[in-house]
Formats: structure tokens, C-alpha cells, sequence
DNA sequence: ATTAAAGCAGACAAAAAAATCCGATTATAA
DNA sequence: TTATAATCGGATTTTTTTGTCTGCTTTAAT
């Protein structure tokens, strides 16, 4: 007889890919810790984050790219903000690293679902839809530092 | 000069695997089109939803393990709900599928991050969070058939 | 009984994501 | 100027997810 009463949730809020979430680690890091114009050592940060060294430069590259980050090559080198992190968002992060987003698209996966031809989860689904939206279009990364204490290690 | 205005909106609302997708799809379809103690045939159910035949066989199978769907061999055979509409939840559908679920898995990636020991992003998550658990440990698959006219082929 | 239509099972292949490795380049410090 | 500490760039590997192929079993209709 199965007497096991827990409620199990789904992984549904592993919303972000490694990459992102590296990614996002990573700023926070490099935003609380390192002053402006100090560079944080890429191995320092993979260290610290326990977040694989070669796979960590590649994202933080792709950051660099997109004009995020600064970096500066050679003994002391590193990396840094490119700006101020009230004048960072999420979405920009987000973007960054995983470029292929799409504006709409359908939970279920339809590719024609929309507002006027919409799939049955589509209007259940707005709620927690903008909500989501919101926190990465409105959050900025000095958001996220504001309780310092918070950052892990 | 850039004069492209365009916001982007990041993909962050892919939040079922393709395979969940598919189960949800393929439900939503069974349920609709299937009367009770009749079987809708795999092959139907894939060519209609344009889901390839032999993935859905594997992901119907989970989901008839899972006790959701009774399936019958030979001609005439097929699947079908294992009871009403009423009493399946999206919940159950994607613990069929994805079963590595967890509970309450940091958005980040943390591993200790908890409500006492919060990432930076643990607090401004909490909304949309719950109102994703709140979907879908409440959305049974009868509320999405309600409209029927909405169900896509 | 035979045939055809179904689901079942397992191996395999392809694609995507994550991680690793190595060498090249750059710049500072001794 | 040489050694060292850094990023950069490309190739490669591993793992996970997705998709394919082939044959087997079951069942109903003829």
C-alpha cells in the first residue's frame, strides 16, 4: 500500500538554460565583488562559483560581445562591467547567451498559437507569462545586489 | 546608425521539454476527440498533431505506465483516458514525462538556495513561481477542453 | 487460419547542450 | 627580455534530448 502523501512539483522553474544561469551567476558575482574599473579574473570567478573554467569563458565571452562586459587581456587581466549595473536587465543577460529567443511562442509548442488563434492553455498560461516578463524586462542587475548578503558563494 | 526599436522578449517561456509538449498535445487531443471507451489510434493521434509517430509512442507509453492512459493491442486498438477529464492535472501529466521534478530548484542553479538562504533572485521569483505551481497543480485536463473550438489539429 | 492493424521493445542515429582541451595571443612584472 | 598570468579561439568530447528503424506481440476481422 503506498502511503507516501507528498505532492511532488515539476521541474518547471528551470526556466533557464546552464549557460544563462552561469551567466547570471556570474554578474552578480563580478557586479558585487569587483570595484569599477577592477578586473575579476574569469578563474576566479569559475573558482569561486564552482562553475567550469573553459565552459565559463566561453559565456562570459559571448557577454563581452554583446557588450556587457569589458575585457582586458594579460597578467591582471580580467573582467568588468561595461557600465553600471542599474543600466543592465536581465533580458539583455538573458539575450546574450541565448540569442535564438521568440517573442510569443506557444507553451504548448503550436506554431501558429496567438492571442486570435490561440492553443488551450494559451490564455491560462498569460498569467504567469507576464509575470515572467516583467521581472526580466523591469529587473536590473543592481536589483539583484541591493541585499549583498544574499549573493552565494 | 541603429534605429531598430524592436524588444526582444527571451525564451524563457519554453518551459516544457518538447516531449512534455507532446504529451499535453497529444491529452488535450485524445481527450477531446475520443469518446469514452474509445480508442484513438496512435498513428491518428501523430499524423493529426504532426508529432513524430515513433517519439509518441515512446511518451504515450509513459504516460500509460503512468496510469493515465489505458492502451489496447491489435486492430481497432489504440489509447484512451484512463478516467475522466476531470481528474487529471497538468501536474500528473508532466511528472509522467519529466520525472525528475524538484520541488523547489533554484532559479539560478543553487543547490542550498532556499527560502532562508536565498540567491539574489529567490525573492522576486516567488510570483511567477507560484503562479506556475498554481497552474498547473490546479488546471485539470477538462479545463483546457472547455472551448473546444480552440483545440488546434 | 490468415491477414492486417494496432501497441510494444530495444537498438540505433542525429542534434543540441554542456563541458573539456590545447594552443595562440596579449600584457604586466620581475 | 623573459616568465607568467591572463583572455581568446577552435577543435573535440561527453551527455542529454529528440528522433528513427526494425522486428515482435497482440487482437479483430475476414
Amino acid at each position: 500500500m503506498i502511503t507516501d502523501k507528498r505532492v511532488f512539483y515539476p521541474k518547471i522553474l528551470m526556466i533557464f538554460t546552464k549557460s544563462t544561469k552561469y551567466a547570471l551567476r556570474a554578474l552578480i558575482f563580478i557586479a558585487g565583488r569587483c570595484e569599477e574599473n577592477e578586473n575579476c579574473s574569469i578563474r576566479d570567478v569559475a573558482g569561486t562559483l564552482d562553475i567550469p573554467f573553459h565552459f565559463l569563458t566561453k559565456i562570459l565571452q559571448k557577454l563581452t560581445e554583446a557588450g556587457l562586459l569589458v575585457s582586458t587581456k594579460g597578467t591582471n587581466g580580467g573582467v568588468r562591467l561595461s557600465r553600471s549595473p542599474d543600466a543592465i536587465i536581465l533580458n539583455e543577460i538573458i539575450l546574450a547567451i541565448d540569442s535564438e529567443y521568440s517573442t510569443h511562442e506557444c507553451v504548448l509548442g503550436f506554431p501558429t498559437c496567438d492571442d486570435k488563434n490561440p492553443c488551450a492553455l494559451h490564455s491560462i498560461w498569460q498569467e504567469p507569462k507576464e509575470s515572467l516578463e516583467r521581472i526580466v524586462m523591469k529587473t536590473t542587475l543592481s536589483a539583484l545586489l541591493k541585499n549583498k548578503e544574499l549573493i552565494k558563494l
